[in-house]
DNA sequence: GTTTCATTTTTGTACCTACAACTATTACAT
DNA sequence: ATGTAATAGTTGTAGGTACAAAAATGAAAC
């Protein structure tokens, strides 16, 4: 859908400024998506990246500030977010003993199941939402990394 | 930032999958900058959104479902973000009287000076924020309305 | 060894979001 | 006029987010 009908704004006081929108926008929808999908799996979005991360980290203990810093969301806070994977057995947390001052964590296998449970449709979805070429694809982001300097 | 070094990660399946991550970070920056210019005022991004909604009405009190269709985030709840505002003396609430289903918002005086002292600052922000040509802005926008179908 | 500082995590508060259940009001069919 | 459906808004619950203050631990200086 064209911005314009989106937030129901008919004009813009700049292509960039309209950009800073339709930048949200798209996010929003995206998000949107994601949440309805991993909502089958009880998990939220923000829930699922951990989980990702985790996964990638291959058995290594993943400290919470690293988590917190490979995260969408930076400033998120990962004590709890853990804390609520760890009540659904999806991961482990144990005080480190070299450096206790830090918590590893680590994804189970129970944990590890349910995103094998997840890849597919989410691939899929990934796949439906994009409906742009390769192309346009690499010029967007392009586009977006200059923006953020 | 390149978005490698901002989420910590080197490789994407596909051109599309990193587009998606892409304007998801971008998205999560230009809130993080919004947000610490509006906390100079008090205000929420969602707050400041309705307050310039209302002012985009000139004088026609808008019915909150009218709020709701024009946010960027369609799902946030208006009467609570209208209530915080009303607290703050910057918005008017009353039942609408030929069908009292409705609730009419507006905004106060006090509603509108206080965006006049944001205005400047925040298209400063946002100019500021767009390091990006008109004719790049222009090519980021048709591929995003093209990508949301 | 004690003080001081930095690191890592936890906790409290206030706000926002998604969704579903609920109330009130209006419109419509019969 | 009555029952049914549609519209508009409110409220409860469970999650997430930002920020600041605090606690625990470790490192460094003296």
């Amino acid at each position: 859908m064209r911005l314009e009908e989106e937030i129901k704004q008919s004009k813009f006081e700049s292509e960039q400024q309209k950009a800073v929108l339709n930048i949200m926008v798209t996010s929003n929808w995206i998000t949107s998506n994601q949440t309805k999908l991993l909502k089958k799996f009880d998990l939220s979005p923000p829930q699922y990246n951990v989980l990702r991360i985790l996964r990638g980290a291959k058995d290594k203990p993943v400290m919470l500030a690293d988590i917190s810093s490979r995260m969408l969301d930076k400033m998120s806070n990962a004590t709890r977010l853990v804390e609520k994977l760890k009540q659904k057995g999806l991961v482990n947390r144990e005080q480190c003993e070299v450096n206790r001052r830090q918590v590893d964590i680590s994804i189970t296998e129970q944990g590890l199941q349910l995103l094998l449970l997840i890849d597919a449709p989410m691939k899929d979805m990934t796949a439906l939402l994009s409906h742009i070429s390769t192309k346009e694809a690499q010029v967007l982001n392009e586009i977006l990394d200059k923006w953020r300097k």
